[in-house]
RNA sequence: GGAGGAGUAGCGAAGUGGCCAAACGCAGCUGACUGUAAAUCAGUUCCUUCGGGUUCGGUGGUUCAAAUCCGCCCUCCUCCA
């Protein structure tokens, strides 16, 4: 029966590239078979901002996240649990994952304290104290009702020291394995390696995790300020000990390269804010390299954002109506370029599952990275 | 023709003897943003060979010192005729 309830959630690896290495498979969800590797957008409170659920389907994105810690505050996950659950809740069928909160572990450091048995926060938005358990995460996440659920962990801020890492990394094993015995639903729950920039701390805790036996496995603690170099050692460190049958997710990973670095080394799912945040920003991502829309060299430029993208926004509107939206501050604007940007990344994202499948992902990899030029940032 | 008011950096606007190369806002420009406390944040906008130099409608004064006080001129606004 079990074995029944599982076969809802499975990786189906279709193909690895001959080139690289890289895969190309199905995740097979209760809410859809997507492909991988996928880049996730981020929907924090039940929402991509500024996104309807029409808009995000249409980009193209296969699992969308959202936050146990924010959506625990408010709404409260009593109330999105009366709704029905997140699908629900925010009218969405696809595919979604929700994070445990071990992010704001490190995001909201300020407010709170790390014991043995959780974490305690005061609310960043009215001080309140909160308690954040890894049973009481998994049963948060039960309640929101999301395919994929994530271990409690604490995202370790960038550098550590190796005794505090190693400290960290089995409290955060410990935690793993309180929210595995707490977990009651058939969704899938993935564990997280930590462990930092230390070889052996991610091998350790990559294995510790498997013998725990986890529906996927991802890699955290990336993203938070190192060095490239640094994050990529982070992936190398845990890959080699992960299942190959399992879904690996690479935490917060959303710039064009280092999403490019980690699906060559094997990396099925990322997810990042920076599209739809940089978006807000107005600062894009395009096929010739980042661009942002502020300038005034834009004021009567009226072609579109990027000519090489098949997005809504690029295929119906030019850079000075875009920058005029921007400049005034209207809503649209926001939406718009956050369409583009997540556009963006997932048709990049597209581009990388063929070339996988045709054997040159490599070949991909260097002629996006070529393309994109060596603006700052991404 | 008479009475009153006003002219400050790209624009708006503080400042009314020294701490003023001149607050602040806008506009402009440049960065940043990576499991979202973010429609946010930081820097920058007279010239400069970085020592300094030239500014506050114009001009001439007063003063050790003027965007700030005085004379004249120019421009604009309001009201009266």
């Amino acid at each position: 029966m079990i074995q029944e309830m599982k076969k809802k959630f499975y990786l189906e690896i279709k193909h690895i590239c001959k080139q690289s290495g890289a895969r190309y498979g199905i995740l097979h969800t209760p809410h859809g078979d997507v492909e991988v590797p996928m880049f996730m957008p981020v929907g924090t409170l039940a929402t991509v901002k500024t996104l309807s659920v029409e808009e995000i389907k249409a980009i193209g994105s296969g699992v969308i996240l959202s936050n146990t810690y924010h959506l625990s505050i408010r709404p409260g996950a009593d109330i999105v649990q009366k709704a029905g659950g997140l699908h629900k809740f925010m009218n969405y069928d696809g595919p979604m994952l929700t994070d445990s909160g071990g992010f704001q572990v490190f995001s909201l450091a300020a407010n709170r304290k790390i014991k043995e048995e959780g974490v305690h926060f005061r609310s960043h938005l009215n001080g309140d104290k909160l308690f954040f358990s890894p049973e009481g995460a998994i049963e948060i996440q039960e309640k929101l009702g999301a395919d994929i659920i994530m271990s409690f962990d604490e995202c370790v801020h960038y550098p550590a020291t190796y005794e505090y890492m190693l400290d960290s990394v089995n409290r955060t094993l410990r935690w793993a394995e309180r929210g595995k015995v707490a977990h009651k639903t058939e969704q899938a729950l993935f564990g997280i390696v930590q462990g930092g920039e230390f070889a052996e701390l991610r091998k350790y805790c990559a294995n510790k995790l498997v013998e725990i036996d986890f529906d996927g496995y991802a890699i955290g603690g990336t993203s938070i300020g190192e060095p490239k170099d640094v994050c990529l050692k982070m992936i190398d460190y845990a890959v080699p000990y992960l299942p190959v049958d399992k879904p690996r997710y690479l935490m917060g990973v959303g710039s064009i390269d280092y999403i490019l670095e980690g699906i060559e080394r094997g990396m099925d799912m990322f997810d990042c804010v920076l599209p739809t945040r940089i978006a807000r920003h107005g600062a894009l991502m395009t096929s010739k390299g980042r661009l942002n829309i502020r300038k005034a060299e834009y004021k009567e430029d009226f072609t579109p954002l990027d000519d090489e993208c098949d997005c809504y926004t690029c295929k119906n509107y030019t850079r000075a109506y875009l920058r005029h939206l921007y400049v005034s501050g209207e809503s649209l604007g926001q939406r718009l370029l956050s369409i583009h940007n997540l556009r963006f990344l997932i048709k990049m994202v597209e581009g990388a599952r063929e070339a996988i499948k045709n054997d040159c992902f490599l070949d991909y990899k260097k002629s996006v990275i070529e393309k994109f030029g060596d603006a700052k940032g991404f």
